[in-house]
DNA sequence: TACCTTTACGGGCACGTGCCCGTAATCCTC
DNA sequence: GAGGATTACGGGCACGTGCCCGTAAAGGTA
């Protein structure tokens, strides 16, 4: 019993609406130029219709190319993390490229606030209509939902969330989860008596994500009554030298760490300490499936590798935008990406 | 230096040939009706413009509707494993209607060689232009392939494969090295004096599946001279008592037995008999994220799932046929999925 | 009433491709 | 060399929507 087809489209709603198409049209795109009359007419003929543009002859008919702007850290020689985002991104922009988007590539160094903020200003000067952005700096990133709200422009955050914020979507991961997933590999083979490491290699003071992940790692311990006790250290440098030193020390102060947990992708300079120094009894976890952790991870080093499928990350939220955009599609708010388990032996598979 | 754009599409190859649009629609589509001379003469123009045809266009203006149909088991009281590759299916057909594909499924009971073999004549039938199917018997399947090369309709295998076949992908997980992932899993707080059990559970007695499986398992054993002695059995009926009934007798026999290792989606069954015998200290590791196995991950009866992303194998699958019949795209010959490891802490995230 | 402005709407071309139909040119046959 | 068959190609409409432009009708001002 379905009322559909025979005929469609626009032409049908003009047709039993006994008007022109363009003045469906004018409806449609909700311009000026129609009586309020004739508009609820056709609203409701719309709406009876259950009318579903064509998406093909839209795109085909409109001239206007939409455009969006990606803005992400730089592959740095720290890091090559965000090179994985950055594909994802690229694969959505060749998805969208036949249906009339463009893509703009936005990128700044992870340790240049300035950076961060003048290229915000490049984008805003570029008039795109929507955006992803990687929040890195917080006071910066407020602003600029602050301007986007002001111009009505959609923004999507990816691999980390500022939560009071109007974004249209976050596509992340559970910081405080994945800190939890953490603790649980870290201590399923772990004896009772020896300590666990928890270990946070950054320059950036404000590290909101560090926060949460380990507040997730302790609520693990909690939540198990974990018997182990847990040490932690806070390193600013993170050049391998400053990293091994304050190893050092730690290692000396405790001498029965049987596990070590990093907080972020810096876990690889934490393998090499461990290795140079024949500690590598030690069990070590960290982040990201970047190539220096994936080494030691074969090397028996790292044990595992927790992952948050940053290439996805891009490709879905340039993807969210386009749904917005071009489909008028409604999407999710909160986006939280599964926490990804590498191994030695399962990283071969693994889709970054 | 882009020597794109100005004029673009077969109009211009139209132009720079000094024939007919329609000529170089006869060359693009290799139909009858054009010299050699004048075909050479379009297609080196064509390869010099590296001409993109505008799918949309070409969509829009093709009134021939592509039609795909998919073959996999139906969702049984046994295990709704099935359920999440169908909802794939369905997210790729959302997709892809719009561009004026259409899906058709058919499903079987995976106990009824017979009704695979009914829906594979149904399906050829229907006419359909590509074919997605889960190759669950496998003599139907190598006649099924026959037909298929006789008619030149490409056909992805999900799930499991059959390597000699000239499926156009396969979609699914690399067994062997699941099997490697489970025993490093099983074995990675295993105390060397305790015996490994290797369970499977299965009706039908020519499973290639589980012989790859236990053969990665094993292999991971050898790799690393793992000391625990390895028992097996094959269970050929599925219910719980019978389950139940055999593994009494297993673990009457074996005393010592620390883990198991379920090669299939039926680890509840066997998690259900461990709770039921208070032997839920024995570490238990299977395979797939239903429902009733994370209702035991929750439970901590079972350590791990090992799970291959079903419902992306399944939009994945689709998504390949769209490629090689509407955008006439090369497509990846084998698709290994990544080797998930689901935990009790992890599993809200999964996205099977 | 004459003239101008605003509102409400219709006609129709364009987007790039698919494909039907018509036709000039060439080939074949006796 | 007349007739028919085949080959090689062009013209042009269609797909569903966007949007420019033109215009009749309504309203406003003197």
């Amino acid at each position: 019993m379905e009322k559909e087809n025979e005929l469609f489209g626009v032409k049908e709603i003009a047709r039993r609406a006994n008007v022109s198409t363009a003045t469906v049209d004018r409806v449609l795109h909700n311009r000026t130029g129609v009586s309020e009359k004739t508009k609820a007419k056709i609203n409701a003929i719309i709406k009876e219709m259950d009318y579903q543009p064509n998406i093909l002859a839209s795109r085909l008919a409109s001239k206007k190319i939409i455009s969006l702007a990606a803005l992400i850290p730089d592959v740095s020689e720290e890091t090559d993390f965000w090179a994985a985002p950055l594909a994802g991104i690229r694969r959505a922009e060749a998805e969208m490229r036949q249906y009339g988007v463009q893509v703009q590539i936005f990128l700044f160094d992870l340790n240049d606030k300035d950076a961060f903020a003048e290229q915000i200003r490049h984008v805003f000067e570029g008039g795109f209509h929507g955006i992803l952005i990687s929040p890195s700096f917080i006071e910066e990133t407020k602003k600029f939902a602050a301007e986007c709200a002001r111009r009505k422009m959609p923004y999507v955050f990816i691999d980390s969330d500022i939560p009071d914020l109007h974004s249209l979507s976050y596509i992340g991961p559970h910081l405080r989860k994945s800190g939890y997933v953490g603790a649980k590999l870290l201590t399923y083979r772990l004896e009772a008596e020896k300590k666990v490491l928890i270990i946070n290699i950054s320059k950036e003071i404000d590290n909101f994500n560090y926060l949460e992940i380990e507040d997730g790692f302790r609520a693990y311990f909690n939540d198990n009554n974990q018997p182990n006790e847990i040490v932690r250290i806070d390193i600013r440098e993170t050049d391998y030298q400053s990293v091994a030193r304050h190893l050092t020390y730690v290692f000396h102060l405790n001498k029965d760490i049987g596990a070590a947990f990093v907080t972020n992708s810096r876990v690889h300079t934490v393998a090499s300490f461990l290795k140079n120094s024949h500690r590598t009894h030690v069990s070590l976890i960290g982040y990201d499936f970047v190539k220096e952790n994936v080494g030691y991870l074969e090397n028996n080093v790292i044990d595992f590798l927790i992952c948050h499928r940053p290439d996805d990350q891009g490709y879905r939220g340039m993807m969210a935008l386009y749904q917005t955009l071009v489909v008028n599609a409604p999407v999710t708010k909160q986006n939280y990406m599964p926490i990804d388990i590498v191994t030695k032996e399962n990283y071969e598979f693994y889709q970054n």
